[in-house]
DNA sequence: CCGGTTTCGGTACTGAGTCCATAATGAGTC
DNA sequence: GACTCATTATGGACTCAGTACCGAAACCGG
């Protein structure tokens, strides 16, 4: 996560290809696909991107081509979601209250993501014995869900409103939903909807920072 | 992170030499001022373990007898803080409702932090260039704080109270008592108090939770 | 066919973290 | 003092992630 490039985190965009240049040889999805496979059987830790590379027929290089770091497998499908929240923030309606429209917004996100799209980490937990890893990895996805939140509180929120607080609210709000949306992940088969979880989770840190984010009636 | 064993992340205790042995011929100190001059001077990212190891007259490997990890050394003094959470959490008052006991002891342990205290990422910001590693770390302190304030909540909240909402309630508040310590940290010399300042962060988050968490007026 | 552009793949390197075997040191015991 | 035992230091060898570099391959438009 130390890019701010094309490859990486962020990036599934599927390739802009502006102009000639070699073909992809092998998408994305591929090495997606190796890696899979090959954590199932041998556990994050035990596989080596040597392995991943060479089962989905490329080159080691190719694979950082793709993927900044090999942390990365980890967070597939957070990221297609985390992808989608500057959509969402920009269509959350602009008339209630800031606090309302962050739950408006987080929730919305949480209805978003597919209902079987769990990180591999998560789904396979027990073969795999990563935890640190896999939690330090996460924690970029933290911060740029945390980051886009307190930009959209900054710029909903009154002006009077002290800079330290939006960033709390905001690191607050996004702990909150990590925390239901792990909980969701870990519940299995029987797991309900995801945004109605992480709703719950967050209403409580809303109504919380409401009297602060809000302004005030001018009765 | 990955020990559980003597050494690494909360391993500060001095010694306790039961019985015997060769001499601990570098005390951990040496190694934390070592590191810190190497990384004013170079960087963290631009210093090796082995430099740091030679400047502290040791082998590289005993470098690893004191810390698990490289980053390690970016909180020392935010472990010497954690550290005495437990204590901090057995001294709280019984009598008081689980939200304000929770908000209690956070301050408190804000309160405990030495002045002058800040981890040398931060304090030393620009040279650093570590943000992403530096957060890593931070996480599992994160963690640590956040699964302690959960099994305090548990204990003191009522039996009825859902253990998803309890993990989230201290998971927010954590984010949020981390958010203000980080930026009372980054804000240099003229930074105030600290537990005033991640008393006003959580204050809201544990009002937010109070209706939930604390046991209903018995009227 | 030719320049431009992009990806691929190999080699080589740095540095963190692990493992292991061995030496040094001291405390307790006879 | 000699012996044993536990603890720590140290050095060598190793794995692997991540980076840098370079030449070759593959496609594009002209």
């Amino acid at each position: 996560m130390t890019d701010s490039d094309d490859r990486g985190t962020n990036a599934r965009t599927e390739a802009p290809r502006s102009r000639g240049g070699r073909p992809r040889a092998s998408s994305r999805r591929t090495l997606e696909d190796a890696a899979s496979e090959l954590f199932l059987e041998q556990g994050y830790a035990g596989t080596t991107i040597d392995q991943i590379a060479q089962r989905a027929g490329v080159g080691r290089n190719t694979f950082f081509n793709y993927f900044a770091a090999k942390s990365d497998l980890l967070w597939l499908d957070v990221d297609d979601t985390i992808a989608a929240l500057p959509g969402i923030l920009d269509a959350t309606p602009v008339g209630i209250d800031p606090s309302a429209a962050l739950e408006h917004a987080v929730t919305a996100l949480a209805a978003r993501h597919p209902h079987g799209a769990v990180p591999i980490a998560l789904s396979q937990r027990e073969p795999m014995a990563t935890h640190d890893e896999f939690l330090a990895a996460g924690l970029s996805r933290f911060l740029l869900v945390a980051h886009a939140l307190a930009g959209f509180l900054a710029a909903r929120a009154d002006d009077g409103v002290d800079a330290t607080i939006v960033r709390v609210a905001a690191n607050a709000v996004t702990a909150a939903a990590a925390t239901a949306a792990g909980a969701w992940a870990l519940a299995g088969v029987e797991r309900g909807d995801l945004a109605a979880d992480v709703g719950r989770a967050i209403a409580p840190v809303c109504r919380g920072f409401a009297p602060q984010l809000d302004p005030k009636p001018p009765a």
